[in-house]
DNA sequence: ATCGCCATTTGACCTGAGTCAAACCATTGC
DNA sequence: GCAATGGTTTGACTCAGGTCAAATGGCGAT
């Protein structure tokens, strides 16, 4: 990257409201990762046409929560996001970090209300899409329903994963596994695989893993001793790619 | 009920194959359970001519395996299934149970293979909806188009409550939402609330749960010494709803 | 009716992850 | 520059749930 992410970002929140606006999917360089793939260039103005709004949400702000009328998914073109739960005793699970190209709200369509909070764990920017005018307009573009529809399943699947995760894996598996998934979605954005820096606290990722901060913190130690990684507060160097993966295979129980 | 259950299969198990290829979601008693929700007769009508198969299913037999080609997504007619996920080594994590109602497949359009399979529990009847036959006719009918949504975004919520579950609950909560969930299926379908038999084993209940079956046994033999149920191997007997719900409410952690 | 096979229950013991507490470190506001 | 704040690391100890093993009980096949 020629300029490190925070003049970036301070780049993006001085442009014009009018280039906000003009900006939708035909000229996204997310399009390949997010709702328009698959489209010829007369659907995704069709699409385009229905994004009216693009908003920013500033770190630690909530773009919807817990029991608002569902009205929208939404897209991420800049930033990253989580999702939680939360129980009526105040604790919290993570049911999911999403970054750039991934959509978010899903989890509304079936009740009309949203079901979980979505907070963005660094400021980002999100493509509002009006959840029925995106149902019209998928019963008129095949291709569109169609990648629509594998968005939703992609979801359920990556859900099955998780269950796995918790229900299975012990603390080294669910780190290693966790990483590895972060690598790979950076890469897919063309990110470095083996370095990146973690948007969210300990905390946030022992409620997603289902663990404590601590054990979390202690298995990232571990993993540094046996220079399988290199930590430094939030920012991660994977220094063994291979090493991670064979901590999944290597099941020992 | 007028006859036991097993009278009930054996009486089903003998219809003539006429009997069975005519019965369609328009004379079927689970159509305000299942995919034709909300449908006028005639837009029943042009579903029920997508569904011209319609299966047994022996227990123990699965409807789809992991690989297999996506083609159908299947609505449950009568009996039940769990769906599980296996890692390399062999051991295997449920991801769910459905009964009669319930949709199964729903992972496959991600990849157009199956990411799971589905097994039946007990001897089962499945209606084989041709998945991309079902999208066309979504985009000719906007009821269906949104119900199979909202199914969809229903089964994501599901999966969140299982990573809440796994994440966060103890022991005596899994069990207790455990109970409490089917029983609450049970009753949407007629039955009672709080007497029914469990169709899978001790050990598929841990894997769903996150548990050993050794576990399981022992929170089903305590709730019992409570008064909370009465179990008898696979019939189950709740005596105190409220009480379940409180074991969910009163977290001490 | 009986045998053999599983599923289930129960007990005794063990361990991996949680808990509690203290120290450390980086960032931000004054 | 300093203090306050909030996230992180590390250590010592505990315990919920897992492991291993043995006894029991149902049920299908013959």
């Amino acid at each position: 990257m020629p300029f490190p992410s925070k003049a970036t970002k301070d780049a993006l929140s001085k442009e014009t409201p009018f280039a906000v606006i003009k900006a939708a999917c035909s000229n996204c360089n997310l399009r390949e990762l997010c709702l328009p793939l698959g489209l010829s260039d007369d659907e995704m103005t069709r699409l385009d046409a229905l994004i009216s709004v693009r908003k920013r949400v500033k770190r630690g702000d909530s773009l919807y929560r817990v029991g608002e009328p569902f009205e929208y998914i939404y897209a991420i073109r800049s930033g990253f996001f989580k999702t939680d739960v939360l129980l009526e005793d105040g604790r919290d699970q993570v049911t999911g970090f999403q970054m750039a190209g991934e959509l978010l709200g899903l989890d509304g369509i079936s009740t009309e209300r949203h079901t979980c909070n979505a907070v963005a764990l660094e400021d980002s920017e999100v493509c509002h899409i009006p959840f029925f005018r995106l149902e019209t307009l998928s019963r008129e573009i095949q291709t569109l329903q169609r990648h629509f529809h594998k968005i939703m399943s992609r979801e359920i699947v990556r859900d099955h994963g998780v269950m796995t995760l918790l229900g299975m894996m012990c603390v080294e598996e669910r780190i290693a596994a966790f990483l590895l998934n972060l690598s790979q979605r950076f890469t897919a954005r063309g990110f470095s695989p083996a370095e990146f820096n973690l948007r969210m606290t300990r905390e946030e990722i022992g409620s997603y893993l289902g663990l404590k901060l601590e054990t979390v913190s202690r298995a990232f130690s571990r993993f540094q001793e046996e220079g399988l990684i290199a930590v430094q507060q939030r920012h991660i160097r994977i220094l063994d790619i291979p090493g991670l993966k064979q901590i999944m295979a290597r099941r020992n129980h």
